[in-house]
DNA sequence: CAAGTTGATATTGTATGCAAAATACGCAAT
DNA sequence: ATTGCGTATTTTGCATACAATATCAACTTG
């Protein structure tokens, strides 16, 4: 019953390969009204206009629905059948909640990386971490991104998958508002460095939980500076 | 011309048209074709046809698009720009994967439910495991559904989104298919309510990861029975 | 004056049409 | 037999058109 092996066995893309070709406009509208609505420049409850939103970008309503229901689906917008899109009611201990979630993953993450990451990636990783230094003149949210995906790098596809979900939700700017967050982020980073260095799983779980729960904090105290949550109701 | 030459080879839906009132026809589209896949009737790497889905279901294009985006977001279509979508290629790992983050967030909840859960739901809760027993006739899979949702009420809402949406790319008649997995997983709900009982967080939380640990195994199991990896052939 | 009703308007949900890109096919050349 | 290329067909992506429902305002009526 076995089947013959196929005499073309052609051998995989090596899965780096990946031309990474932009979307189409939905992605775009996606991007554009998630933007408003992390800025604050859509507040809490406000009323999605599909053909308003499609004037904006310049498109059609087809992509704004796909991008309607993309943000939908990342908890973002809250969908009313027949009734439209309105903007999630996130609060204060949602932001906090978000994080909470963010940093299980990213702990669960971060201990197989303390025992999967190659040798070369963890040389890789401190040379990310030594130039994450305030006030170099580095870009800071670019190298504390690059520190983030070398980590996540050897996670299983699904939790990939889930943390590009959970990291797409949330403000990713908060870098630029938060004052003094820099020298603690180092620290935390530090912290997670070396548990992996020692290969200590449970340590290296625990350093990220705890970095993801202060950026929780963190970003939700950027928020507030912006007034996010100033919208009392509708 | 070419009526008949119309392969028409995806299944049509089973009672669809009986209740008009719920959500949008993209909904039903998303229900299908999850259907589809989860039960191993498209396999990995299948294309998905807009024009034929649509047919199946009587629908136009426009909400099966919708539904594409929705099953990409839930990480079982993979969307390539311009180039259609495809069932991904999920592997057994990626099953086993799934249910360790589903435990990891399921057992957050349990441990908020541990100390949030009021004395009445606790009563509740156990009259649920009362009666979750096999062979009496009771519906075990909608206990469970009970028991679970008892559980997870306590969840903030953000936790209660990402449960949602966690298990929605999971095979959820598996209880059928696994015979002896009743008896197994009352011994586990068994554990989770002396921990909740207890008030014990931390043993919540464990006794929660492990019960959908072990439920991945099941599921990746009956998955395997159903011939869901034969991927011999593309 | 309040409340309910009814018609007009606006907005969503779905279907269809059309252009661009990708795939499939055929044939020639090496 | 395989590779390369040019053409035809299919399929996607977006725009537009149509239908259904919700929203709102004016009006009527108790």
């Amino acid at each position: 019953m076995t089947d013959q092996a196929k005499p073309s066995v052609l051998p995989v893309p090596a899965g780096v390969s990946a031309p990474r070709r932009r979307g189409g406009l939905a992605d775009d509208v996606a991007t554009y009204v998630r933007e408003l609505i992390l800025t604050g420049a859509l507040k809490p409850g406000s009323r999605i206009d599909q053909d308003a939103i499609g004037e904006a970008v310049g498109v059609s309503r087809s992509p704004v629905r796909e991008a309607i229901v993309v943000l939908g689906q990342e908890g973002l917008l809250e969908i009313l059948p027949r009734r439209g899109a309105m903007v999630a009611q996130l609060t204060r201990g949602d932001v906090i909640d978000h994080y909470e979630l963010f940093g299980l993953v990213s702990g669960r993450a971060a201990g197989i990386a303390a025992v999967d990451l190659s040798n070369e990636d963890r040389a890789d990783l401190k040379s990310i971490h030594e130039r994450f230094t305030p006030g170099s003149g580095a870009d800071m949210s670019a190298l504390n991104r690059e520190f983030h995906r070398m980590i996540n790098s050897t996670a299983p596809p699904r939790t990939k998958w889930l943390l590009r979900l959970l990291e797409k939700s949330v403000p990713s700017h908060y870098y630029e508002f938060a004052t003094g967050w820099d020298e603690t982020a180092v620290g935390h980073h530090q912290a997670i460095i070396e548990a992996i260095t020692n290969r200590d799983v449970d340590g290296a779980r625990r350093a990220m939980e705890h970095h993801l729960h202060e950026s929780g904090v963190v970003a939700a105290d950027a928020l507030e500076r912006q007034g996010f949550w100033s919208q009392d109701d509708l």
